[in-house]
RNA sequence: CCGGGUGUAGCGCAGUUUUGGUAGCGUGCUUGAAUGGGGUUCAAGAGGCCGCGAGUUCGAGUCUCGCCACUCGGACCA
């Protein structure tokens, strides 16, 4: 029943999917080009999902003892320069400022597309004794970089995100916070937006400028693209020493710190749309959605229909259910496509058939399937289906993901499936940066990442045919 | 950065060649009426520096030259 297209101004998502999510992005009213390229307005609906997103998440670092604090937006040229993998990571993509009014500047500044070396800058200053560590610090902020194709959330020039940063005594515990805020951003994707993650490690030439390990959250989109989720790195020391941050341990002796950083993005809400989108628009994840319940009241102008919306709404409300009505003037049809287009997860229309049998109509966005609900008790039968919507859409990505993933053992049959079904790829491999440039050339898809949960497909190099212990996971990517 | 495409009403487009000659269509918007359980119907109305700048011409949305912007694919990235 939820297969037919009942919105015809989006393009179907299976002739063009590209096209699809532009329609979806702007019509269910997420954001708006500006003037500039790669410059996004999001708009109030488009915010309040972003909104959401920090609350959670904000509420997840706080509770492991990190603090926020704000930086500066620019970054002295000297200063971003001072870790060479790094400046030579961000360089080609830094905006620069060199102006200040009238006068020319005597260093130019580039415009943050990252904030690693400001806070090194910082802690440099303010980083003493074992007694200052650890430093748990985050920030919400948005960041710039010079993207030459872009696309609404997916690849902006300017994008908003929250990025972590912290510092330690010890390298053990540096690792530690990694993988913490790995499982972090792992629980948020599948708890909260309902996408199914692959946990792993990034390989060297995948990882970040200037970490020595970068671990990530890959999620499958509907087109069967992977789009990284959420990234976690180890700095080891290497900024520290670049920055010359030291404190005295314990044992009095002059010691490097080690670093962490870790960052989520508005991408998340290109991952949400692509997730779970389908052809009449957007689909929110309940417990993501701004408005989980939209009250549409029919023949409004029948006496009592609306004051019984009203009461329906009010007591969603009181239930602490994120609801909305509807008493436009609008036909009722109108309003069922605006709000599906809006990926309200779900709909109550009360009329007077309803009213007469004390019961009201549910619909759930995320499969049509049309319920008749009992006034009395609304406000539980609302909060479990709101439940069966969240794990129905959890359930159908993680599908989505285990049955387009694919084991191959030779560069044919990779080519094959990535040819004919597309999906991730998993494969054993050896290590050599050559052969993941070979499966980029011969294949077309990159290394996604190295999963933690590692299978033994076999013992050699889907590639060079040598001895390999590693699995891993290929895709083409966002 | 390379290659293609497009700029005309808020949005989507036709009109541009073969013929330079009153600015069009759809949708949306405003108002009114009837409707109302899947984008309802009818009526009336408002809305234009035809991307920008030069040129040719009696006359340019249309021809010439230049510029700009956006967009889609490719190479690079959250």
């Amino acid at each position: 029943m939820a297969k037919e297209k009942k919105v015809q101004q989006i393009t179907d998502m299976d002739v063009d999917f590209a096209q699809w999510f532009t329609d979806v992005v702007v019509k269910a009213g997420l954001v708006d080009y500006s003037g500039i390229k790669g410059f996004y307005i999001l708009r109030p609906y488009g915010y309040a999902i972003w909104e959401n997103i920090q609350a959670v998440l904000d509420r997840m670092f706080k509770d492991l003892g990190h603090e926020n604090v704000s930086m500066p937006v620019l970054i002295p040229e000297s200063l971003l320069q001072k870790e060479k993998d790094h400046v030579e990571g961000f360089a080609p993509e830094v905006a620069w400022v060199t102006h200040g009014g009238s006068e020319e500047l005597q260093e130019r500044l580039c415009v943050r597309p990252t904030s690693e070396t400001l806070f090194c800058d910082h802690w440099q200053h303010v980083v003493h004794s074992w007694r200052d560590l650890p430093m748990l610090y985050n920030q919400w902020c948005s960041v710039l970089r010079w993207e030459k194709t872009t696309r609404p959330f997916l690849r902006g020039r300017e994008f908003l995100w929250q990025e972590g940063h912290t510092l330690h005594r010890t390298a053990e515990e540096a690792e530690a916070e990694t993988q913490q805020m790995l499982n972090v951003y792992a629980d948020f994707c599948e708890n909260w937006l309902a996408m199914p993650v692959v946990k792993g490690r990034k390989t060297d030439k995948e990882k970040f400028a200037g970490a020595e390990a970068t671990y990530t959250v890959e999620c499958m989109m509907h087109d069967k693209k992977a789009l990284q989720s959420g990234t976690s790195h180890y700095f080891g020391d290497g900024f520290a020493r670049a920055f010359e941050i030291t404190f005295t341990d314990k044992d009095n002796t002059l010691k490097y710190p080690h670093q962490t950083s870790w960052g989520l993005s508005t991408r998340t809400i290109g991952g949400l749309i692509m997730t779970h989108g389908d052809n009449n628009g957007l689909v929110l994840p309940p417990k993501i959605a701004p408005t989980q319940v939209i009250v549409i009241p029919i023949a409004s102008h029948k006496p009592g229909v609306i004051e019984k919306a009203e009461e329906i709404l009010a007591k969603l409300k009181a239930a602490g259910i994120r609801s909305k009505i509807d008493t436009g003037d609008q036909s009722p049809g109108w309003k069922f496509a605006e709000y599906e287009m809006k990926g309200i997860p779900l709909r109550i229309e009360i009329g007077p058939r309803d009213m007469e049998n004390g019961q009201c109509m549910a619909v759930r966005r995320d499969n049509g399937e049309k319920i008749i609900v009992a006034l009395d008790g609304l406000e539980e039968s609302v909060a479990k289906l709101l439940d069966d919507v969240q794990n129905g859409l959890y359930e159908k990505a993680l599908r989505n993901l285990n049955e387009n993933t694919f084991p191959a053992s030779t560069m044919e049959e990779a080519k094959d499936i990535i040819d004919t079904k597309g999906g991730f790829i998993k494969t054993m491999w050896c290590g050599d940066l050559d052969c993941e440039l070979e499966m980029k050339e011969k294949v077309g898809v990159s290394s996604r990442c190295i999963p933690f949960n590692q299978e033994k497909l076999g013992d050699t190099c889907i590639c060079c045919g040598k001895p390999a212990d590693k699995m891993v996971v290929w895709g083409v990517a966002y």
